[in-house]
DNA sequence: TTTGAAAAGTTGCGCCC
DNA sequence: GGGCGCAACTTTTCAAA
């Protein structure tokens, strides 16, 4: 089970996840801490696995694909064959960046950006072609108005 | 207007939003070059704006926060000063990681990570209590299948 | 055991070609 | 685009608490 985390360790992981170039020394004179003990805590909290990664985020309206697109899917195949083709085949579309299997009436939500709705087209009939699918429906993002990879640090 | 970007720069913006820790010597052999030229290549995404931010992922299950729920608005209010007041309020709530404005049936769709559905629900009071919306409905997701902050590089 | 200072080793950055 | 050197940073060691 995840261990226990202290009010330092979440400041440091706060810091992180907003920003993940801030040098030891700053980091530590954050925390009121010196450099070896700030390295140390940052060290078991990716040994630990709370630090999965450090990434580069890009701007999606400079890689043209700031058009974001919400599918919904139903299928009428459950076996688990199925799903594992299905979601392998899915996962590997690089326009679909979040997958989920749901609960209630429909079965998978992914979300899917591109650069405009033709290009939508072309991974919509990507997807139908994959897999035989008794319901597709897509919604388009108007507007982004918060998206983080932040997460909430109160649960932990 | 987003300018021409060429291959090496697609490998570059592609290692460094699957891991931006890879040091400038590493990078460099990668896309076969010296150390230099690939400094000024970086260098040169980040002042254009295609690599906006580098920061530490975290794991979602370390943190407790594994349930993901999709939660559906529909409003009756749609003056512009609503809005700025509704998205304020939501996007301030640490638990919504996504929020957009939708077109189509629906108005609004949040993203929301929460340890359970108790916890849930103290965000959906939330929610209702900060503005009158006059419909809310709450997807659960069973299993993450695929959440990515890489972006496709292809239309660049 | 935990801390901080300071040494040792990497890496990033800018000048030059 | 490449070579080299200085500066900055990270990581280890070590003595003290």
């Amino acid at each position: 089970m995840s261990r226990k985390i202290d009010a330092i360790d979440r400041q440091l992981l706060a810091i992180l996840q907003d920003n993940a170039e801030v040098p030891l020394a700053e980091l530590a004179a954050r925390v009121h801490l010196s450099a070896t003990p700030c390295w140390r805590r940052v060290q078991r909290l990716e040994e630990e696995g709370f630090i999965t990664r450090r990434v580069a985020l890009l701007d999606p309206a400079m890689l043209n694909v700031a058009v974001t697109v919400f599918v919904s899917i139903k299928t009428s195949r459950h076996s688990q064959g199925w799903f594992e083709q299905f979601s392998a085949t899915v996962a590997a579309i690089p326009e679909v960046v979040e997958f989920y299997r749901m609960s209630g009436d429909i079965d998978y939500l992914l979300r899917v950006v591109v650069p405009d709705i033709a290009a939508y087209d072309r991974v919509y009939k990507k997807l139908i072609a994959e897999a035989d699918l008794s319901d597709i429906s897509s919604s388009f993002a108007m507007e982004l108005i918060k998206c983080t990879t932040a997460l909430p640090l109160d649960y932990v």
